[in-house]
DNA sequence: ACCCAGGCCATCT
DNA sequence: AGATGGCCTGGG
């Protein structure tokens, strides 16, 4: 089905490039694939705001309506959030956040899959995108289900280039072989995932405690709660576990310090970023700093 | 050849 | 509590 979003704040170039998601490729005519779920998509931009998305159930297991997939897409795009209130909110002395901000005003926080962004997140720790993009990739196609991707050029057109890396789904804990995470790539934290995937297998913390933080502030007692249980995994310190906060729990007020937010807090902010005058929202505004020294 | 890349952990002072 | 070094591995 074609979806039809008009919608300033939305650049899917750069959120491929944000760094929050893993799954998404830019084609060589300009659009941009992703798979999410059992979902496979792409997206074209069609000039002054307007968007248009391909999307499918590529696993065909079962019929999705259309409704419900709107609905899926809108809410993994962050749409019921406003940007430019958000934007607008920018304290007008600070010239680099608002440069920042201005550069980056397309991205969005999109809402991923908890246990995907937990997986991916571990991986991506002293490690970079295009490596890390290679280790999800031959987990996917160990171990996630083949997509129909005949279904998806009869459903965009005969000739898309539908990428090689978005040939399977992500597998769930349940489809990871954990003694078989070999030639993956995976360096060290091969026995980090390993680990993490008899505990998601095991404990009911992934399927019950973990599911939305959104709207939840950092100083309270829920995330508190959540963010010692992330700790708590082997393989997951303060920034992973900020990481899935933001990107899979949409924990906006979450705000995750990198080696580049690091620098550019050295750089302009005295070492620290002034977070709490964006309280509720202050993750947005990492990702703009984040693209911005990224593109320095 | 290095050295680092969106860190974490263990081991010290 | 805070500061160091080691760690898998591929690319500049």
């Amino acid at each position: 089905m074609t979806i039809e979003i008009n919608e300033r704040y939305f650049d899917p170039h750069l959120i491929a490039d944000s760094g929050q998601c893993f799954r998404w490729y830019e084609l060589k005519d300009g659009s941009v694939a992703f798979s999410f779920e059992s979902f496979a998509a792409i997206i074209h931009s069609m000039g002054s705001g307007k968007i248009k998305v391909n999307v499918c159930d590529c696993l065909n297991k079962r019929k999705t309506d259309d409704k419900e997939i709107k609905d899926k897409i809108i809410t993994y795009f962050d749409l019921h959030t406003d940007y430019e209130i958000i934007i607008e909110s920018i304290d007008s002395s600070d010239k680099v956040l608002s440069a920042a901000a201005s550069m980056g005003s397309g991205i969005r926080i999109l809402n991923q899959d908890t246990w995907e962004t937990i997986l991916s997140f571990m991986i991506s720790q002293n490690n970079n995108i295009p490596r890390i993009k290679k280790s999800i990739d031959k987990i996917c196609k160990r171990f996630g289900e083949r997509i129909d991707v005949d279904k998806i050029k009869e459903e965009y057109g005969l000739d898309c280039d539908w990428p090689d890396e978005l040939s399977h789904t992500f597998p769930g804990p349940f489809d990871i072989d954990p003694e078989k995470l070999d030639d993956l790539g995976l360096g060290y934290r091969e026995e980090y995932i390993r680990e993490l995937v008899y505990k998601a297998r095991e404990e009911d913390f992934f399927l019950h405690t973990l599911d939305s933080l959104d709207g939840i502030y950092t100083d309270s007692l829920q995330y508190k709660k959540v963010h010692e249980g992330l700790l708590s995994i082997k393989g997951i310190g303060n920034k992973v576990a900020s990481c899935i906060e933001l990107f899979g729990l949409h924990c906006l007020d979450a705000f995750p310090v990198d080696t580049w937010v690091k620098k550019i807090e050295g750089k302009y902010y005295d070492g620290n970023f002034p977070k709490d005058r964006y309280r509720g929202y202050a993750g947005v505004m990492q990702q703009y700093l984040f693209y911005y020294e990224r593109q320095q």
